[in-house]
DNA sequence: TTGTACGCGTTATCAG
DNA sequence: CTGATAACGCGTACAA
């Protein structure tokens, strides 16, 4: 089952199985290679991972670390960077942090033995870190032995990051239903201090001021980030508050969902009384009814970019930005 | 950053060092063990996995092959399992099969390279299985060189098997209904041949057959396995064809959701003119309205009994059946 | 083109 | 309790 095992099955030295079986050296007589490959294939040979990567010092592997598998948006983003990485030919070692801090240093620790080719952080991040400065040092500890760094929508680190537009997203989603009418939105931030939902609540405040309308302070909350605490929020609220209101914009799809359930089951009826936006344009939007207003995050675009930074060349250190782009439907129809 | 380093520092030798950082022994003198943990820290060391699994032999790793992740129920299958990994200590490798067998013979080749203690296969089963023997084969070498191979919901093959009674759920949500009033369901099977969707076919009609409604074959059908399918197989259908029917039973939720969208585009009311059913009881049915009737499949005990056989010594062979359990919701109301 | 020999970072055996 | 030393499976100069 080793490769020496091969090697004497065909005949020949070990170096000359190894030659053929990753070969990057053409240089192997044709005789010989067919005597190796026909040995491999009869005894199912596998190379063993480690050990190629032991000798090698590299493995063809890229770790990636997310806050979720369950949830959707952290599902489909998951899903793309396995794509993208697979048409480059590398494996993917997944590591899931559950959103807490401490894990995700913990983690990276460990995917750190693994020697993988680089890193790829997708989880959001924190404003202000306790644990984020022992995050940073082993990260960048990682980075000067060869690895590289990647984050995803969190320009929390000095790091390569991959951005996409979330607050200019949500700027012209607020733009868009300021000018459908509406005019006192409730918003729904996150009471983790996650940078880039920051960045939405911003965005479309800013949007709606720019429209010339003010949404006051107390007309922003900050539930527990999740459908669960966008549903016990609104439970919450007494129906004059909601009544005051003619939107709930959500800082995340699964959290517009909360929201909606919320009022679906308090007789709210969404869109004629109230209405709901999202973010994110996750897939699970199609068994929804009304249709959710959102702002699409074009994932596969994001995962790809992700994907060429952990393995292009250093120098090209651009950071560009990937554009959002709102998407206005039955949940939020002209007021 | 290797251990020799670790060891320089700490004034100790390699073995020492090696002893006290992952030291299953714990005879080492306490005072060599604060040297090596001190100079540990100090050069941000962290252990190379692949040469401990090159030394080792086994690696704490536990492959998993999934159909897909961006799917709710492989995402939460997935979720699952990780958790149930995490809790004795073991990492989990990921690979996607997207629902292609060659894939998956190709993944179990490439896994085996990483020297897991066990693979696990939570993708569907075959009926019929053309590269199966290919795939039997390999995961029998596999098992031959110390490793082990669990399936989940797919008892095709010869190896330890974690399976829920999707037989049973099927046939008690179908007597369930049957008592509830309905008379005429449409069925919704799998294109593709999968051994558990046949199951819950099987189950659905023999249930019905039980309570003495007879479902003729020209309302089974077998559409592509997915929403898609689904979606578009109801597209097809003529009113007449749907008005001769009051309940349609899809043998997943994904399936059954992209039925209900597509009568809800063509202006028939759920449950009013028609019930619906599903299989699996996915998360996303929360944010879905009516509330969808469908079968529970408690995936946390699926995942931790897999994760038990992965590891638990093999004498035990035990082949429990976990029960699901239907769940009757707005859906399909009294009739 | 092929083979020999050494090294990769660890663990494990076996004397001390 | 500790330290040489030999593996582990593979890649790769270097020499042939």
């Amino acid at each position: 089952m080793t490769l020496s095992d091969v090697a004497r099955l065909a005949g020949v030295s070990q170096s000359t199985a190894s030659r053929v079986i990753n070969g990057s050296a053409k240089r192997v007589d044709n005789r010989s290679r067919t005597l190796v490959l026909d040995a491999a294939r009869e005894l199912g040979y596998t190379p063993n991972l480690a050990a190629q990567a032991v000798a090698r010092g590299a493995s063809r592997t890229i770790a990636l670390i997310t806050s979720s598998v369950a949830d959707a948006y952290f599902a489909a983003m998951t899903a793309a960077i396995m794509r993208a990485a697979e048409e480059v030919g590398l494996r993917v070692s997944l590591a899931v942090s559950d959103r807490r801090l401490d894990r995700e240093l913990e983690l990276v620790r460990e995917l750190r033995g693994q020697q993988p080719r680089a890193i790829i952080l997708a989880g959001t991040g924190y404003l202000d870190a306790p644990a984020d400065r022992a995050l940073e040092t082993e990260l960048a500890r990682y980075q000067e032995t060869g690895g590289r760094v990647v984050l995803i929508s969190r320009s929390d680190m000095p790091f390569e990051t991959v951005d996409f537009d979330n607050y200019d997203g949500a700027h012209r989603l607020a733009v868009e239903l300021a000018g459908r009418g509406y005019r006192t939105p409730l918003v729904l931030g996150s009471a983790a201090p996650l940078r880039s939902m920051q960045e939405r609540v911003d965005g479309f405040i800013a949007g709606f001021a720019s429209a010339g309308v003010d949404i006051p302070a107390e007309r922003v909350h900050h539930p527990e980030f999740s459908w669960q605490g966008a549903h016990s929020l609104l439970h919450g609220f007494d129906r004059d508050e909601l009544a005051a209101a003619d939107l709930v914009f959500a800082i995340s799809d699964d959290v517009a969902l909360g929201a909606l359930a919320s009022l679906r089951e308090r007789g709210i009826a969404v869109p004629q009384e109230l209405g709901v936006a999202g973010f994110d344009d996750i897939t699970t939007l199609r068994d929804v009814v009304p249709k959710l207003t959102t702002v699409h995050v074009p994932l596969d675009e994001v995962a790809r970019e992700a994907v060429h930074r952990a393995t292009a060349s250093p120098n090209e250190l651009r950071r560009n930005v990937i554009p959002t782009r709102p998407m206005l439907r039955e949940s939020t129809p002209q007021r």
